[in-house]
DNA sequence: GTGGATGAG
DNA sequence: CGCTCATCCAC
């Protein structure tokens, strides 16, 4: 249909053209933008300190900067940056540390001297967060309620699918389009649109790399469609501008990809359009290292397979070369590097697990200290998940793990989340905390240096009310029933197999560009519990690999407690003596745990023997030191008033950790014992074959693409790299 | 279930 | 950089 009268028409069809209202994700008028807040954190701070906008600013976090607004790195600054660099360089420097949370107050503040203290403080970004929300309101706010999709891409980005609204204006604009006849053939193309309907305003254009913009001549509709998009992004630029104060840039163009790279590509307060026309030229120029997936080691992988960093010479490969990479990485390249991507925004963030961690600066020493912490990732974590809809159970995880770094060694313990009972913070710390009492007793666990609890195994429309009973077809029960492997639970959602499967085809895709923010604030007794223990001095800790190889093999194996909530028989507790030990430091350390506050909850008050409280380091726990029956001869002695066992004191730490997993693990089966008789049996249920399948072209690091080829080819780049 | 690896920011 | 958060895979 090329002949000459056809010149009159668009290369577009009716279909395409109302495919927009339901937000196609392949029709060729797409629009889609990328919002991306300008240095955030530093506008955030310029705005709330009420200062000019063209104030150089940074934002502080303990020694570094995270965020330099424009004006600063017009002086250079840029991350990786200390502050006192920075002041050098730039002496008009408005540097800001981040708010933080302290001891005794209620919530997190702007302290001057937080960096001094930064073991006592945590930092909070909470701050951020709220801007962030009033930000996305303020999006939301002005774009048509019924013909929004907005995605919340993390805490200062979104993305917007303007396909519905786009439709809407071209109807209004252009009566010409509106169809006719129903038995009109959808695969009619449109009548060409007006030479004049395009206004670029103070956009950014990227060139087509034609040497020339033909396109004033001979624009389509897809021109159009950026165009009115371009006008959408504007005003709502403008909007948050002018209600909230911040600046963003923003990327228009026909898949999320694209108007991610495009939001870049012009910074502060800028928006750049990328037409249709200008995708091969776009991408051609560009290192793929600026494709999302591409930044790490796969981008690596494939620089060094085809020598090249840029797009245009990987456009050259055929896809069996690409397909070296494996298949479907490489069929994934090779359609993403021609700037294609059919992934949906997304206005929902479904969260399939979620994770609070700490990195304890100085290390923490007891098994209590880490049982402060535990609380506050549970409040965390707890409030996080009402956010999620548990306390409706709309949705609830299955699993809770808890993860802890001993110098070079890691170990993670986890267990299911009952689903019986109630989903509670009680809950929640009880497994939280035995999961650590796993740990503990597991081997050698002090100084710990990382904890971190999560939460897995979020599914989609689960629920598990009986509240709800004849809600269902009988369908849909059938297929709920089968996807919880419960009997006890009822699919709720007769929502969507076809939408959730259509989420599930783009959800390794869309995961990318799904990062939630938490919003909630750690909780009142969360943050009571950030008190401070008595500073003390802290030896210096022992670090890495210094004793880690040899120690943990010296320990005897010590009893687990059994997931199945067996407790295996007391053993007495036996602990060889470590090969360096230390005078009397290392383990009395205080990691500065958020404080040695009376626990709301019942606490196993194990301690008889106890174990570290605030006391300044030196001194220990009562029984132990002042009365020491026999002599040991070189290692100062501990003894042990539980077993009247007498250990070197570098044992001291671990031993009573010992009894107190000990005490804890008696406690909780006693407890199993009398509340959970008529508990489901959960794993009754027959071992459904749940390989949701996977399929459909997923980006690499998605499934299949690991199982041959990238493994090898990773090792063999990283020989020597493993650790 | 456990431990790693990858990746974004 | 150092840290936080999320997801997936192999065993």
């Amino acid at each position: 249909m090329n002949s000459s009268h056809d010149e009159q028409r668009s290369r577009f069809t009716y279909r395409h053209l109302s495919q927009l209202r339901s937000y196609s994700t392949t029709t060729p008028l797409r629009v889609i933008a990328h919002v991306d807040l300008d240095a955030f954190y530093a506008q955030c701070e310029t705005i709330r300190l009420g200062l000019p906008p063209t104030t150089p600013l940074a934002v502080q976090q303990w020694q570094s900067l995270i965020a330099i607004n424009y004006p600063a790195r017009a002086f250079g600054l840029s991350r990786h940056i200390t502050c006192t660099d920075a002041v050098k360089l730039c002496p008009e420097l408005r540097l800001q540390h981040v708010a933080t949370w302290k001891e005794g107050e209620t919530k997190p503040a702007y302290h001057e001297d937080a960096f001094k203290n930064m073991a006592m403080h945590k930092v909070s970004l909470d701050p951020y967060r709220m801007e962030s929300r009033k930000i996305l309101k303020c999006i939301k706010g002005c774009l048509p309620e019924k013909e929004q999709r907005v995605e919340k891409a993390s805490i200062d980005e979104v993305f917007l699918d303007l396909s519905a609204q786009i439709h809407t204006v071209l109807m209004e604009r252009f009566p010409e389009l509106k169809h006719r006849a129903d038995n009109e053939d959808p695969a009619e193309c449109l009548p060409k649109p007006p030479t004049t309907a395009l206004d670029w305003a103070t956009d950014e254009l990227v060139a087509t790399g034609e040497g020339d913009e033909g396109e004033e001549k001979d624009p389509d509709w897809d021109d159009v469609c950026m165009a009115i998009g371009s006008e959408i992004v504007r005003h709502v630029r403008e909007n948050i501008r002018k209600e909230l104060g911040y600046t963003c840039s923003a990327g228009v163009a026909r898949n999320k990809m694209l108007s991610k790279i495009g939001s870049g590509y012009k910074k502060p307060n800028q928006q750049t359009v990328i037409r249709n026309r200008s995708i091969r030229h776009f991408m051609a120029e560009m290192k793929f290292t600026k494709i999302r997936m591409l930044g790490g080691k796969l981008g690596d992988e494939i620089a060094v397979m085809f020598n090249t960093e840029m797009v245009k010479d990987l456009l050259e490969q055929p896809l069996e070369q690409l397909k070296k990479l494996g298949d479907d990485t490489g069929i994934w390249l090779y359609s993403t590097i021609r700037g294609e991507d059919n992934s949906e925004v997304n206005p929902r963030t479904q969260i399939k697990s979620m994770l609070s961690a700490k990195a304890f600066r100085p290390a923490i020493n007891s098994f209590e200290q880490g049982v402060r912490w535990i609380r506050i990732f549970v409040a965390d974590i707890f409030s996080r998940c009402v956010e999620e809809g548990v306390l409706e159970n709309r949705r609830r995880p299955k699993t809770i793990n808890l993860h802890h770094r001993q110098a070079a060694q890691t170990r993670s313990k986890s267990c299911p989340i009952p689903n019986g009972k109630p989903f509670s913070e009680d809950m929640l710390f009880d497994l939280a905390k035995n999961l650590l009492a796993q740990v503990v007793v597991d081997g050698r666990a002090w100084p710990c240096a990382n904890l971190s609890l999560a939460v897995h195994g979020f599914e989609d429309g689960i629920t598990n009310n009986h509240g709800i009973g004849g809600f269902l077809v009988r369908g849909e029960k059938a297929k709920a029933l089968l996807a919880s492997e419960r009997h006890d639970i009822e699919g709720e959602d007769a929502a969507l197999p076809p939408a959730k499967r259509r989420r599930k085809e783009c959800r390794s895709l869309h995961k990318f560009f799904t990062k939630d923010t938490r919003t909630a604030v750690e909780r009142e007794h969360c943050i009571s519990l950030l008190k401070e223990e008595s500073s003390k001095d802290q030896e210096h800790e022992e670090e890495e690999d210094v004793d880690s190889g040899e120690d943990s093999e010296g320990f005897e194996p010590l009893p687990l407690l059994s997931e199945s909530g067996s407790i295996p028989p007391l053993k007495a507790p036996t602990m060889p003596v470590p090969k360096h030990d230390n005078t009397a430091d290392d383990h009395y350390n205080s990691g500065t745990p958020p404080s040695a506050q009376p626990q709301p909850q019942s606490q196993p008050d194990s301690d008889n023997a106890s174990s570290t409280h605030q006391f300044p380091a030196p001194s220990k726990s009562a029984p132990s030191k002042p009365s020491e029956p026999f002599h040991q001869p070189s290692p100062p002695a501990f003894f042990c008033p539980r077993c009247s066992t007498s250990l070197p004191s570098s044992q001291e730490a671990e031993h009573t950790d010992w009894h107190f997993a000990k005490d804890l693990a008696k406690e909780l089966q006693a407890q199993e014992r009398s509340t959970h008789t008529p508990q489901i049996s959960q794993n009754r249920s027959t071992p459904v074959a749940q390989k949701a399948s996977r399929g459909k072209g997923r980006p690499p690091g998605s499934s299949s693409m690991g199982r041959g080829s990238r493994v090898e080819k990773g090792q063999a780049r990283l020989a020597f790299g493993k650790g």
